[in-house]
Formats: C-alpha cells, structure tokens, sequence
DNA sequence: CCGTATCCGTAACGATACTG
DNA sequence: CAGTATCGTTACGGATACGG
C-alpha cells in the first residue's frame, strides 16, 4: 500500500514468464508514495552532495567533525554540519561527546547506518561490474 | 582510484576484526570522486523526485508518454520529458518509435536499467525490512 | 499523442565571517 | 575543536501556454 520501489504484481519480476494479461491501466504511483515510502525518502538523503562521502569515512573510522572536514575536498563545515545533523535526524548517525575530552566530539554509524552502508556498498558493487556500461552512456552523452 | 563508496582499507568491513592500527590520516575523499565514481552519479540521479516512479512504472509495463504521464500523480509533462531523456542519456532507458503507429512513442528499460531496478528493488526489501527503525528515527524528528 | 518554451518559486549548495 | 550566521548563486521542480 506504500511502497513505491519494490515488487510490482506477482510475476512481473521476470517479464513473460507469464503472457502479460495487460493490466496496465490501473497502475498508479500515487503522491502520497512520496511522503510514505521510506525507499524514496532515503534514496533522496542518499543521493545528496555529500552524505556518501560522510558514510564512507565514518565507516572508514573517521569520527571527529574536523577530521571529516579535512577528509572530504571541498566541503564547506556549514554542509559538513547539515549533512551530519540529517543524519543523526534520519537515525543513521550517532552523536557524543566523550566528556572529559572537551572540544571534541565523536560521530559514528548506528547500527541502521551500518546497515545502509551496506547497502551502498552492494551498489558500489553492483556498478563496478558495469562499469563498461555505465561509461560508455554517459561518455556518448 | 576512482571509487567513493566501495569497500575501504581490507579488514575494515566488520571493524575491530584486527587492531585497528589508526591509519586514518591519508583517508581523502577528493573532488575528482564526485565526477568519476559511478555509484554517486547514480545514486544522485536515483535520488531526483520522479525517477524512481518511471523506473518502477516502466517495469511493470508502462510504455507510453502519457500513459506514464497519467500514471504518475502530480507529474507534469516537462518534468516527465526530463527524466525520460535524463535515464535515456545514462543508457538505462530505450525510446522508439513503433513506426506506421504515428503519434506513438514506446520506452523501456534498458538491459542495464533492468539491472538497476533490480538492486533499487533490493534496497525496497532492505527498507521494508527495516522499516520500524527507519519510520521511528523519523518520528522522532 | 508527444512533446517544447517560458517564466517563476523554492531548496540545495557555496563563500565568508564570526563564536563558545 | 566544533560549530553558527548571513548572504549570494545555482539547480531542481512547478505552472502555463503553445506546437508537431
């Protein structure tokens, strides 16, 4: 009922295993998938300037906002700021300060962060073994 | 070299396997990244409002112009042309025109779009699976 | 049926300066 | 070290009207 990206009507997955019976007239990708549908919603946060870069390194081991910043060419510490803050918002990224270490804070991967990294890794995956593909698209445009 | 999400340093996948000998100080992720890296093109482009809801449509056999058009709520016609042409130019959808069918016009995915639907359907498994956690953190905002 | 052209508003992002 | 505040620019998307 609110899935957007996600198995469509039951042997659709493999087109023609069954003799399409063409019941294309009420499909229907309604406005209210957009505000539900938790694929779109991260897919939207993932597909922003630098929040993969941020997993990348927080799952890398680097946790400081400095060294995030220096770690990632280009970034200005107000995005660096608001990428994190999203986040830690969205429940992928944690928080601390480790008290005592003052001027210092710690930001990690949740346990859902790791798991979305995961995920973005099985894509990275994914597009190096199209590699060829994907170039030579975008090298005709 | 030119990979930005994909997996780091070997041993780092599951951290804390081996000591951690606190090798973070090279770890850059540069500007050129953002050009090359195939995963952040992708997923930026996955990450627009209206791709995901014609990938998914045109999977489930939606082929014309304006039956897309009629399918998608909210959508306009340019926003429509937008990404058609847009995944058109990446390779992961076709157009033709059947040809004698004046005024007709039939897209579909590419050998390399049906392969990205299928790891976006993946990550709709993936969401759904954590789909309490992911709705909780969101809440919670 | 399948688009293009034009204009406009908002949100994302960048640059720079300042602060606890 | 870890941010905020302010301002400017650019990219994304919506509305509307017109054309092949």
């Amino acid at each position: 009922m609110h899935r957007l990206i996600l198995d469509g009507p039951p042997g659709l997955e493999k087109e023609g295993t069954s003799m399409s019976t063409d019941r294309t007239a009420g499909t229907v990708v309604t406005a209210a998938d957009y505000e539900t549908c938790p694929v779109t919603r991260v897919l939207r946060r993932v597909g922003d300037k630098w929040t993969p870069a941020v997993i990348r390194l927080l799952a890398a081991g680097v946790h400081g906002f400095n060294e995030l910043d220096r770690s990632i060419e280009g970034i200005s510490r107000r995005m660096l700021t608001r990428t994190l803050r999203t986040l830690e918002d969205e429940g992928f990224v944690s928080r601390r300060t480790p008290a005592a270490k003052a001027m210092r804070v710690e930001y990690a991967l949740t346990e859902l962060g790791e798991s979305l990294r995961e995920q973005l890794f099985a894509l990275g995956r994914w597009a190096e073994a199209h590699d060829t593909a994907l170039r030579a698209a975008r090298d005709k445009g």
